[in-house]
DNA sequence: GCTAAAAATGTTGTAACCAACTAAGGGACA
DNA sequence: TGTCCCTTAGTTGGTTACAACATTTTTAGC
């Protein structure tokens, strides 16, 4: 019954997806639990219709599962579908930086500085700062390919991926950066097809690591509270 | 008012979606127009709720943008998503294609029948049934790779490529068949490298002429109605 | 004509309400 | 004691009505 200020850059959807898509991202909405749109609605001040039509988003992005007359499940997650995801992101992501081949003096200096930074983060603890400029060279490489469909479905393979990322807890910095040092090198002598090789490497030797701390830790990711029947699943 | 019946296999929503994403995907919903909400409910038999959780769906899939405050509009198309689109379809693709060999004996007798059927289809005029048989060579060669995020990508990017191959109306029987078989001969070889470059260059010769049709007919596909000024775009 | 105010139109979000389905609890009966 | 069925309560899917703004169109004055 108050009414918003002008000047709402975020509409009440967004607010709502932003909120829900990140707390499944990062894991405070577990695999196999169960969504109250109600509480969701009042955790982010607005009315529960603006949340369903949230969750319709989250549903068509992968996030979230309909059960007919049943609501709204978080997605759980599964050996199966971690291959699947990374071996997509393999896909895209290699060709993304075979794509980004050649780049100038000056992009392959920028890529270096965030490695130093990630370098100087990583020594001082700051896990979150490490985390942001890992992205941060990965996603300087994809845009680079001015391929608008690409990029978004990279960003939404990694908000996967960070799904199951989360499970294996420390970061690997020291063996990444070599990985991303190496992408760097064949970068710089206009070697694509290196780049390419090396980002697989890369890729796949995460989800190697992952794909360990999934299969040691099974039960972490999904305690499987009141799990519907399947059936009458809304897809899409 | 009037209640629906039980049974009710696809909600509201769905119905909405169906109908909206099948508008555009055909272009009876050209590119560029404005989606009039009430209209749609009307239309659907709904009222105009669920028409703005499906509308949310399209965006986040693409067909569909958003102007904050000034309503929803058929996403328009242009040569370089169309480029765009067919890279990623060529790489998903392909890479399906070479998941899916060894195929064994039964299966390649299946997919030689879906193209004797469509031969017959196309002596006798049946372009619908060409173009059905056509959808389930591939999807049948898809599902065999055993990997529901790749096939729900590549479902979305044949919706997204639809509307660009409506443009160029005749649709090649007779090369395509050629094609198809080319991919067929790789798979009963269990040559899978082989059947992967033959799917790429299906889908390269397909992008060739819809390119073709695109360039020289740029207004068909978009009569610029009403384009409100570029601003605030909801992106997903 | 041109500009500015006012009305119409459309979008966004809320609230209250109803019907249908699910799931849980309880009693009858073997 | 255990199984099955029926009732009941709670949740979900959907509708209408309405309030607050933003944009667009019309109208009116200069």
């Amino acid at each position: 019954m108050p009414k918003k200020v002008l000047e709402n850059h975020d509409s009440s959807v967004e607010t709502v997806l932003k909120f829900t898509r990140q707390a499944i991202v990062d894991g405070r909405f577990a695999p196999d639990t169960k969504l109250i749109p109600r509480q969701i609605a009042s955790e982010c001040g607005v009315s529960f219709i603006p949340v369903r039509e949230a969750l319709r988003v989250l549903v068509s992005e992968g996030f979230v599962t309909f059960f007919h007359n049943r609501g709204a499940w978080v997605t759980p997650l599964s050996i199966a579908d971690l291959e699947d995801l990374y071996a997509i992101r393999i896909e895209l992501e290699t060709e993304a930086v075979r794509r980004a081949s050649p780049l100038s003096e000056a992009d392959i200096e920028r890529l270096t500085s965030f490695l130093d930074s990630a370098d100087r983060a990583s020594a001082r603890g700051d896990r979150k700062r490490v985390l942001a400029l890992n992205r941060d060279f990965h996603f300087f490489i994809y845009e680079k390919t001015q391929s608008p469909r690409r990029l978004r479905l990279i960003e939404q393979m990694w908000q996967h991926a960070e799904r199951y990322q989360r499970l294996s807890l420390n970061y690997r910095h020291d063996a990444a950066d070599e990985e991303h040092r190496d992408i760097i090198t064949a970068l710089a002598e206009d070697d694509s097809r290196g780049a390419a090789r090396a980002m697989r490497t890369h890729l796949e030797t995460t989800v190697d690591l992952i794909r360990t701390a999934f299969t040691a830790a099974p039960l972490a990711q999904s305690q499987k509270l009141n799990v519907p029947s399947q059936q009458k699943v809304t897809k899409s």
